[in-house]
Order: C-alpha cells, then structure tokens, then sequence
DNA sequence: CGGCGTTTTGAGAGAGCTCAACATCGGTGG
DNA sequence: CCACCGATGTTGAGCTCTCTCAAAACGCCG
C-alpha cells in the first residue's frame, strides 16, 4: 500500500520487461546522483529509495520516496541525465532496467509499449487520486477516504506498518493511531491485525 | 500552474496528436459517466473538469479536479470503460481525441508512442514533487518549497489567481495571502504582479 | 457606474502537532 | 529459555498553527 491507494499490483517485471540485474545498498549509500548520465530505471525489491535534490544553498529537498514494488526514475528514460539524486533511506535491494534496452524493446514490441503506458497511466490516475484525499483536512474523513479507495470489497489489508501508512496519509503516526482507535469505537471500522473492514456505513458516521 | 508545479508545457495536442473535435459544457453538465464505454480521453481548453466516483451511500468523491491544459482520462485508454464520472465544475471546453486512433497512431508511430509515454513520464514526477510539497506541514516552508520547484531560474510566473494557487497547494487562501505577505516582509520573496522572485537566501530565513 | 470575484487583514476556535511516557512485538545473543 | 534492545504501536496533555468566519479594499468587465 506504500504510496498508493490504488495499488499497482507488480510492475515493470510483471508487463513482461526483463531486468538487466539488481543491486544491493546499504542506508545512506546513493543508487545515481544528480547530473549523471541516466542509464537505467529502477524497481525497488526491499527497502525504501529516496529522490532528492539539493537546492542551491545546499539543502535536501526529498521529492519522492519509493517504496517495496515501485518504479524509480521512469522519468529517467526520456532524459540523458538524472535530475535528482538516488540514495537508499533503508538497506535496500533494487533492480534495474537499462533505458536502451526498454526503449528498444517498445519499438519493436507494441503491445510491450502499450502495457508500459497503461503502467504510468495508472500511476498518473493514482497519485491524483493520493492528491485529492489530500484536500481532505480531517483526518477522520482523510482515513476513511483513504480506506474506501484501497479498499477491495469492504477490506483494506495494510501491508506497510502504520506508521508508513501515516506519512502516506500526511498525518503523524499519533493522529493516525489515535483516530483509528475512534473509528474502531464508533463502530465505523473493524481491525483485526493488518486487517481492517469498513463499516457499511463507516462514511455515514463521519 | 494549477495542479503542476513543473509545468507540463502542453499536451497531448503539442506532441503531434490530432484532436478530432472539441464539446463545450455548461457548469454540472456530464462528459462522461461511470460505466460507460470509454471511446476517448480529453484535454481541457477552458474551464474546469473533475472527475467523481460515487460511493455505496451515494455521495460524490472527487478524485481529481483537471484545470486549462490538463489531460483527463487518460487511464481510459486502457480501459473499456470510465471508471469515475466526468463532469464540468465550471463552463468549459474541452478537445477529445479518440481512444483507437490514438492507440493506432502510438501503434504506427513508435516516436509518437515514445512523446507519449514521455509526457506521462513527466506528469509521473510532478505529481510526486506535488505530493511530497504537501508533506510539509509549515505553510511557510511549503510555499517556499512550491516555489523553488515551480522557479525558472530564480522566478515564478503565476499563471492562475492566487486562489488556485493556494488549493493546489493545499492552504486556505487567507493562509496563502498571509504567508506571502509575511515572506515578503522578511525579504524572502517579492512580488511584482504575476512575478514572485525568490531572494537568494529564502529558504535561509524559513 | 454597479456587481462580482480576487486580494487582503482581523480575531477566535479547533484540530492536529509536539513532547512524553508506556506497552507490545520481534529479533538477537548470552 | 530468557534478558535485552530497538522499532512499532498506543495513549495523555498542552500548544501552536492553520482553519473558519467576517469584513473591507481592490480590480475587472459588462
């Protein structure tokens, strides 16, 4: 669930593309840096990827933290060059794709193209979606929304602790644990483990 | 600017593709509805759209609201059918392009296939930095950082109101207004009209 | 000129953040 | 097997910052 509501069940390895190989990092140690030559995108397997940039008086700005299953860099293949720094923000594992080879893998296989457009379209529909529940200021009515879109059925199953939940959520773990607990006492959710069903009139109560 | 911080100069229209017609809609007119076939997807030349899912209890969540210049719909290239509804917020007009002329011409034309994914590539990236934007809880610093990433060189053009400005980022416009006000006073920033420069050491004094 | 939407400033309240303490769980090593 | 440790999960209390409600100046267009 990391990042996405909608989740992107699998990604780049499940459309069919072959990875050129994966690389281990440990916390702190940089995939690519700003300015190098882009070669590769990325997949990452285990741990967490951040996109940084730094600004000209020498601050980190993160733009993006990539999660267990999410592309890294797609941008990457329509520029020569990196635009941001790649460092791991945990022990991590990721694969990679090299650009030429993708590239030339969607020219001569259309449908391998198509497949990896539907890939970013649905990115592009989730992060709006992500975007939108972030308008929501309560964070009573940011859960539950949150909930019903990555909900199938009347369940969501949290993958990721909750406290990823939380800052994917834009909330601190507090608020997020705290307004979980109301929900569950007024009966608008049920947990059980990492799972948590919604109340058939879990959005009336809100 | 409205909902891209990196703008994505044009669209779909700029990358080769022709449109096959335009639909003008009056406030609350439907362009489409959830369920129905998906036989195109849109950019908006005027006005704005937004997209509506309708839950169990029937009440109306707004998954994304496209302004002037920003594609809609584009997972429904993927899709035989609309997955939310699409209807008009405001009077305004919007270019379709059909969903199998498209696909044919990305099929034909490796190169427009590749602008394609290019362009939704880049809206990939602007939607993270906007969703990381929205991580910062400080109205200061969130502006701030909106700022700098929105900047040609040490400049922002705003091109919507101030309003726009202030729900893209996810603020009151009263705290946009006096937060700005208050950027400016401390020297961070100065406004000339449409023009916002961001003082050397701005995000110093944040 | 008149009306409407944007821009701007004021004052007050409420929601979530911050800091803090504690419980719980899973892994690690003696 | 148990003691220990770190990270996650949970709850409490106070405070700050933004939201909300309100009012007024400004600019634009018919």
């Amino acid at each position: 669930m990391r990042g996405t509501p909608l989740a992107l069940s699998g990604l780049l390895r499940d459309i069919g593309v072959r990875h050129q190989g994966a690389r281990s990092l440990r916390a702190g140690q940089s995939l690519f840096r700003q300015g190098d030559k882009a070669t590769a995108i990325f997949e990452v397997e285990r741990g967490r990827i951040q996109l940084l940039r730094h600004t000209a008086d020498g601050r980190r700005v993160i733009l993006f933290t990539a999660g267990a299953g999410q592309a890294l860099a797609e941008a990457a293949l329509f520029s020569p060059r990196y635009h941001c720094d790649g460092v791991a923000a945990a022990d991590a594992c990721v694969r990679f794709f090299r650009k030429e080879a993708l590239l030339a893998a969607f020219r001569k296989n259309p449908d391998l193209a198509e497949r990896f457009m539907a890939l970013l379209a649905r990115q592009v529909q989730s992060l709006r979606a992500q975007l939108e529940v972030r308008n929501i200021r309560s964070a009573r009515e940011r859960i539950l929304r949150h909930l019903s879109l990555a909900a199938r059925g009347d369940t969501v199953l949290v993958d990721g602790t909750l406290k990823d939940l939380a800052s994917t959520l834009g909330l601190t773990h507090e608020a997020l644990y705290r307004t979980m607990a109301a929900l569950e006492r007024d009966g608008a959710i049920r947990r059980k483990g990492r799972a948590i069903r919604i109340a058939a009139g879990g959005r009336d109560r809100a």
